[in-house]
DNA sequence: GATACTTTAGAGCATGAGGC
DNA sequence: GCCTCATGCTCTAAAGTATC
């Protein structure tokens, strides 16, 4: 390593270039430098491979064994440089093959990634998505050395160094199986808090959430009977039974085993995020993806 | 010795770092 | 932002070297 820092990238492709023209002349020829140029270039080269690389002969210049050792890899070397100097293509989703590596809560994953997959199938065949488990206070972690490009988030705050995007803002509603005795109509605050309910525990286990305090500042208190880690596991207690739950709307859209109501108290809306590290944002790929996710998600909204 | 080619010396210019 | 200095690059001109 400590050889390659005294050495300038223009070096290697003069000697390039020597070595196929094995003639200094020709060399500053092609390269568009004087001639003397080309023998300072040689000299240092000299000295930093501590070869004499090419010598005089009979026919112009022959090179050493060490130099011409060093033809195929270097070839090989300036020919990846290029390669990886020039622009990027841009992603053409029908035919280009790539990898995504997306950490989403269940929310996510119902709210914004089972809504577009298809589409994505369609549009675009030849890639492959990843979905990990999305943990909060990993969010860093998974980012960096686990190797994660995208993560659908619900807020912003403590998050560091990450690309975001506002994907859309969430309301919740009122969600019951269809045909549900008491779900005909609007509930009061009090109707509502004598319905038993089920509520989503990310942490597990617990029993009282953002209702739960909206309502006892009201000196109301609701009856929650279950307790459940994920909202599809809340989807399918609620379609099945007369249990009642406060659910975001995205979730329950388009649901004909649902009925919905407006929320009987009013709870805060939420804004979903999505974030990404700064190694991908500009990759063709990942821009692509993340303009199809926000262009989706709009539509759906 | 003529020719072709390489190497060296010194000057000019561009750029970056540091100080004000 | 401007100035100074150091450094590095390329240039021209001239000298040195090898080949025929």
């Amino acid at each position: 390593m400590n050889n390659l820092r005294r050495i300038d990238l223009n070096l290697l492709v003069t000697l390039d270039a020597l070595l196929e023209e094995q003639n200094v002349t020709r060399t500053a020829e092609r390269l568009h430098f004087s001639q003397p140029s080309i023998s300072v270039h040689l000299g240092k080269l000299r000295e930093i491979f501590d070869d004499p690389l090419l010598l005089p002969g009979p026919r112009g210049m022959q090179p050493t064994v060490r130099a011409a050792a060093l033809r195929g890899p270097l070839r090989q070397a300036l020919a990846a440089l290029e390669l990886a100097v020039v622009p990027q293509p841009d992603f053409n989703p029908q035919q280009d093959a790539h990898t995504w590596r997306v950490a989403a809560s269940d929310y996510s994953e119902s709210a914004i990634l089972m809504p577009l997959m298809a589409a994505l199938r369609r549009l675009a065949p030849a890639t492959r998505m990843a979905v990990v488990e999305h943990t909060p206070h990993r969010l860093m972690q998974q980012t960096g050395q686990e190797g994660i490009e995208l993560v659908f988030h619900t807020s912003d705050e403590g998050v560091q160094g990450l690309r975001r995007q506002v994907l859309f803002t969430e309301r919740y509603v009122l969600a019951g199986r269809a045909g549900h005795p008491q779900l005909h109509q609007p509930l009061t605050p009090e109707q509502f808090c004598d319905l038993e309910q089920i509520i989503v525990s990310p942490n597990g286990g617990g029993f009282e959430g953002i209702t739960d305090e909206i309502l006892a500042a009201r000196g109301l208190s609701r009856k929650v009977v279950l307790s459940v880690p994920h909202f599809l596991f809340m989807k399918a207690v609620l379609e099945s039974s007369d249990l009642v739950a406060m659910l975001p709307a995205r979730l329950a859209r388009a649901n004909p085993l649902l009925t919905l109501l407006p929320p009987p108290v009013d709870l805060p809306e939420f804004e979903m995020y999505m974030f990404w590290p700064e190694r991908v944002h500009r990759d063709p790929a990942h821009r692509w993806l993340r303009a199809f996710i926000k262009e989706r998600v709009s539509g759906f909204a």
